[in-house]
DNA sequence: CGTCGGGGTTCACGACGACGAAACAACCGG
DNA sequence: CCGGTTGTTTCGTCGTCGTGAACCCCGACG
């Protein structure tokens, strides 16, 4: 991406955890990585030195960090180089979301996950959904509604590629 | 260092887990970096940019193997350049944090930790921990509680990117 | 073409428990 | 006597979790 012109897409990737390379431009100081998945290269430069920078920023991402949000034993869910701490139930239903990352998981199985004793109210999963919603949200994930399907866990940088209505079209 | 000069230099500090930026020569291909602490630069090239990458490096490192807070036999905490001394009981409780840095430490841990021969009244842990709180808070570390789990030391660096939850306002 | 209803989202509320904080009493060494 | 440490009590605050209800979107149906 080049830099300083497209400043707030860096800060959205690094929210994701998302590697990136700057390309800066001649005469602005170099900024300083906000962490190991961050590079850059004054540009112009040569095509060998940016596919070498890509190439180090690759290995650096599959040897460093694994893409899966991780939730230990404590109700610490990691992810992006951030933590938050969720309270039991939602807890429960972040491991069911993780269990499955990135594919569909039906109502019927949250609800299992999330109260094993059986399911309070019916409303009871939507707003947990929702608080839990808003607590992922700075970490950079998210929870997808698959209408009359279920929910979907991901991170908020391939959420941008996808259309909603196209996820519920093609779902048959 | 020099690049493709000081190859088997480049190697040994690598087996260290030593940090080192590589200077290219013009005209020779750009090394793919071995790992997280590894950075190159083409020369010649602005001193700027150079203090840029070996900032980056020094970010990194201080990431990677971040810094334990290091408590001796006689009570004193040291961290980031400056110490405390800390009392009997909370020492011990200090101890219990920095074993599991970064991690949760359940409250019946601590107080295990704590009072070794039997723990106290119910409260007494929480009252240990506030003043603890408030003595290591010049010290850039910060204890969070994680509700009905534990609690976690981390250093304020890094508590800026996690759980937004727990600001506190800051007392005088 | 209106309206009805299922599925989802969001808010407000109440009960309960966990935690924070101050204030206080007892203790101890210099 | 004084200051620092330790433990206790008490009260206030806030997070958790279920419920009810308002609302929105959209497809089905007469």
């Amino acid at each position: 991406m080049r830099w300083p012109l497209e400043r707030e897409r860096r800060e959205s990737l690094a929210a994701d955890g998302a590697p990136r390379l700057l390309l800066v431009d001649a005469g602005v100081a170099a900024p300083v990585p906000a962490d190991c998945l961050e590079d850059w290269i004054r540009v112009p430069a040569d095509e060998a030195d940016v596919q070498a920078r890509v190439e180090g920023l690759r290995r650096r991402l599959s040897h460093h960090r694994a893409e899966l949000p991780d939730l230990d034993h404590d109700g610490v869910l990691r992810f992006a180089g951030g933590w938050v701490s969720l309270p039991p139930v939602e807890a429960r239903l972040m491991g069911a979301l993780i269990d499955r990352f990135g594919a569909v998981v039906r109502r019927s199985d949250l609800a299992e996950a999330g109260w094993p004793e059986g399911a309070p109210g019916r409303n009871a999963l939507d707003v947990h959904v929702l608080r839990l919603r808003r607590r992922i949200d700075p970490l950079g994930l998210v929870i997808k509604t698959v209408r009359s399907r279920g929910y979907l866990l991901e991170s908020d940088a391939e959420a941008e590629t996808s259309d909603p209505r196209q996820v519920h079209v093609r779902q048959a």
